[in-house]
DNA sequence: CTGTTAGCGCATTCAC
DNA sequence: GTGAATGCGCTAACAG
């Protein structure tokens, strides 16, 4: 099949170029006689809009990236389709990578989406992402970056939960509970959101004489297996808290697992608690208290920050925090001190 | 930031915009030397490639279109990643769409990535999705289409499991496990994979003197909620079934919930057995019997087919068919007939 | 081996 | 209200 043409269009209908282009556009300075012919000219030819010549012209090419690490981890699945549902809303068209939480891959995969011609970019970075690489592609096209659930740079716009919020929510639960000792296990080290994590559950655990070890070496990976590596570090070398705090709820997936091949019932053994409260964590067996991070607020508020940024570039760069919840479940609730 | 044009850099280098051209394409006519002062310049303008002027001489986008019904199952979260990889590697940009498995919602999805340009799409129809409208929006620009797990036309391309050897693997299992009924819960009514997966069972069934009902009213959606919803039906209808065959993982656990719900526990007092075989299979309580469909495996083909169709549309359409594995764990394993 | 030329399909002036 | 002319940034054909 040829390809078919706005020339072809209004050749069929009688009209000219520009008024078959008004007509896409839906001009109201064009006659509904005449609009309706070249709209019947336009289904009879199987006429096809092509954006890359519009974007030349207009200089917008109606799409957006969104770089993400893994989307197996059902948390980064929901913040992507939140993500694709406001840019589908909004009429852009969205450009997927996964980093694999491997900057390089990253990095190229940024290079690749500003060459398409992106009018923006939604990055959850990969561990180790640096603003100068970052800003090194992107300055020169000024395509805005927008930083997704974690940040490494307070020079561009960040929409993420609010982890500290969500550690003292989560501590103060466990001080309350009885809990003596706790420590965090998985999430990759250097990662703003872990660092924030860890924070607030030290702070929340302030003054509950809750001993919060945050120097044991648990930090692993945003997954199952990195849950189980971090639970057989912890008790290879001899601990046994009396609660897990899990990075997120991918991450306590592995832990119950590992705790079970130790013959360690969560929930009864070791009380377990978690974050992002996904919807596995409430059907698994003990139900899972977690805090949940409503990754469909953070998709729709990013959004939103970042066409609003691409309508204006001269803003301040933005940052915005969504308020995380405390679901309490049978793994720490029905956990009892050990006697 | 201005814009910088292979215009500019020819100009900064001393050369001509085709030569400057030829360099950016590697070709081996130019003279290393010229060739680095080109690179040198575009390195010092801040030079980006603009693709989108490149596809309009060359008629090729460099972008492929991926669309799938939901990502927050992890196997369709693993089928694209896979084809996420693939595409990558090739050098092609990946644009997302889910369409909720909403039919219209998916029309609109192909006809914006029609518009945009896209050299492919990878399809995960929605249930009820027909060739005419698909091939109506996509036969008008040539836009190849392939058939992704689902079809719902022989003159598109086609790349899924054989679900109807899985659906053998697994009733053979269960015959062998001395089983005496079973049902087979959630997933799409009128998907071709749950059509074919139905017939495996009744296939490999066969003289098995299991009784197989596929009449009951189970078939509901393809996630936790689906699975829940269809234990509740059958159970609520007085039937008590030796086992129950998931539609897949992620219906799984929502079958696991709703036994629980209900004081049955899943592998003891029904077997449960599933499809797909996600990392989370193995990691539940009890392990979950599941037939591996390696989303890795289709999603390479898928790629591959792809790409050698938008290389020669020639060709007849292909089919082709992943071989799945049954992998048996305590979910059937332990369970014992009742006395 | 290098430079000149002519569009790709559309949006947007500006005359009419 | 409508139509002709111009150019977005690049590639490819051809001439030098």
């Amino acid at each position: 099949m040829k390809k078919v043409t706005l020339d072809d269009v209004s050749r069929a209908a009688g009209v000219s170029r520009s008024t078959a282009s008004l007509v896409l556009r839906g001009s109201s300075r064009i006659p509904e006689a005449t609009a309706d012919r070249v709209r019947l000219a336009m289904a009879e030819l199987g006429y096809v809009y092509n954006r890359h010549a519009a974007n030349m012209r207009r200089n917008e090419s109606m799409t957006l990236g969104l770089i993400v690490t893994d989307i197996r981890n059902p948390y980064f699945a929901g913040l992507t389709m939140a993500i694709e549902e406001a840019a589908h809303d909004a009429g852009y068209t969205l450009f997927v990578g996964y980093s694999r939480d491997d900057v390089e891959r990253q990095y190229v995969q940024i290079e690749t989406m500003v060459q398409q011609q992106v009018d923006g970019i939604f990055l959850l970075p990969a561990t180790g992402s640096e603003l100068t690489p970052v800003c090194g592609i992107v300055d020169r096209s000024d395509v805005p970056v927008l930083q997704l659930a974690r940040y490494f740079s307070e020079e561009l716009d960040y929409v993420g939960t609010d982890n500290l919020g969500a550690g003292q929510q989560l501590a103060q639960h466990l001080g309350f509970l009885g809990v003596t000792s706790a420590v965090l296990v998985g999430g990759p080290e250097h990662s703003s959101a872990r660092k924030e994590r860890v924070k607030g559950l030290e702070t929340g655990f302030t003054g509950t004489g809750v001993d919060f070890d945050a120097t044991v070496n648990a930090a692993t990976t945003n997954n199952a297996a990195g849950g189980s590596l971090g639970v057989a570090r912890i008790l290879d070398q001899g601990m046994w808290p009396d609660c897990i705090v899990a990075y997120s709820d991918a991450v306590a997936l592995g832990i119950y697992a590992e705790l079970r091949r130790r013959n360690l019932e969560p929930g009864r053994d070791v009380a377990v608690a978690s974050f992002d409260d996904i919807a596995m964590a409430e059907l698994l067996l003990p139900p899972l208290t977690s805090v949940s991070t409503y990754p469909e607020l953070i998709g729709r508020e990013a959004a939103e920050l970042l066409l609003n940024r691409i309508r204006d570039s001269s803003l301040p760069p933005q940052r915005s925090l969504i308020e995380p919840a405390l679901k309490v479940r049978a793994s720490t609730a029905q956990w009892r001190p050990r006697t």
